[in-house]
DNA sequence: AAGGTAATGGCACCGAGTGCCGTTTGACAG
DNA sequence: CTGTCAAACGGCACTCGGTGCCATTACCTT
């Protein structure tokens, strides 16, 4: 008795098949935001432009706030599998900087779609906030792989700050890099990561570095 | 036209009394929070415990989220004030330590009720996405400090690279803070950020700091 | 007593999200 | 071709948070 429309691309033994996509129904409620804005989009909007029913709309999408995330799920599946393939002489904070700039390396074509994606969940509040949720299984990620490195327990203080101080300058990068036009967002995550790794101890005002 | 009953103590005008106090409706809803829980507790609940209108309700509170929130704001003021006391000399990660660990110091007869509040905002998931937009004027008020200190703009990625970060391993500290009964809030704040101003370069297993 | 002002709280309304359930659409078996 | 089963659809009704509007109440001042 499934209850949400099949996503996999599984044979399907039979029944109705989806009228639609996940993908699909989200640039279409882009295209909306970005016209009206987020909150003056209603979910009967999305649905209606979408073609389909509202009640369909939440078989695809817990909630209107889910919408600009894709498939995160998957996503921090691959981040995963990243710090599983760290050489295990590389020092934490190396590995950790290396998979979480080479996660967030985003190629040309997709770059635009992914500054609307990034502009909607730090700049709308309602995003903002239930983006909390989501971050919480990437920090569970970073302090496993930190944990499970360190031999300590993953509910540790020290893992558990170390996620949430990566995943802080993370987003502190992400920022930085919606404001600044031509700001490529590895540099910035590099950078924000280096600083992180420092300790911040920085020398005097002109040791951010600013690079490609 | 005051759209909001008068919180501060001033002498009033003219017009009616506030039939309630913030702390009053705060306290009431804390008692239903527990009772029944955070999410199976409406607003109108909370309005007729307190002896008041639901709409009443609303202009003490822009949201039920906010109830557990106090007055962060006035909170926040107490913290920059600390940041404005500490002297030029003080290394701007000791600063930051001794502000955050300082401003985090609740006395012994308040703890109990303060662990309430945080129990909830750091568990219920409404809260703890909510939070973040509270998050975001904590955030505000280090970058503030650290953008002065380094003579950059605040919006630059360092300061603001660092109060994510600072804010990450101050949450994680009072998780932790919440899942160890007996341990020392400021204790745990302190071993956070001395991690943070470390970069974490911790150098093995047992490095974790546990104090009194 | 009169007038101004501020707080109250009822009412109607909107939008998100959920449970329920009948309907539609397909795959497969006979 | 037909019956059956499974899965997706979508309408309906309902709950709850939140807001705009506005008449009412209570208090202070003159």
């Amino acid at each position: 008795m499934p209850e949400v429309p099949d996503q996999t691309n599984a044979p399907a033994r039979g029944g109705r098949r989806p009228a639609t996509t996940r993908q699909e129904i989200e640039h279409v409620a882009f295209g909306l935001f970005e016209d009206r804005g987020f909150e003056l989009t209603t979910v009967d909007d999305i649905a209606a432009a979408a073609g389909i029913g509202r009640r369909t709309f939440f078989r695809y999408f817990p909630s209107k706030n889910d919408v600009p995330w894709g498939d995160f799920h998957g996503e921090l599946d691959r981040m995963r599998a990243r710090f599983a393939g760290c050489p295990a002489e590389l020092p934490v904070m190396d590995a950790l900087r290396a998979v979480v700039a080479g996660f967030n390396r985003i190629d040309q074509a997709e770059e635009r779609w992914h500054r609307r994606r990034m502009t909607l969940i730090l700049t709308v509040p309602a995003l903002q906030a239930h983006a909390t949720l989501r971050y919480a299984d990437w920090r569970r990620v970073v302090a496993e792989f930190v944990a499970a490195r360190l031999a300590l327990p993953v509910d540790d203080l020290l893992p558990q700050a170390l996620a949430h101080a990566a995943l802080g300058v993370a987003v502190a990068a992400y920022e930085r890099w919606l404001a600044t036009p031509g700001a490529g967002l590895s540099a910035l995550m590099e950078d924000a990561l280096a600083a992180l790794a420092s300790g911040f101890q920085v020398r005097g005002p002109a040791t951010t570095r600013t690079r490609g």
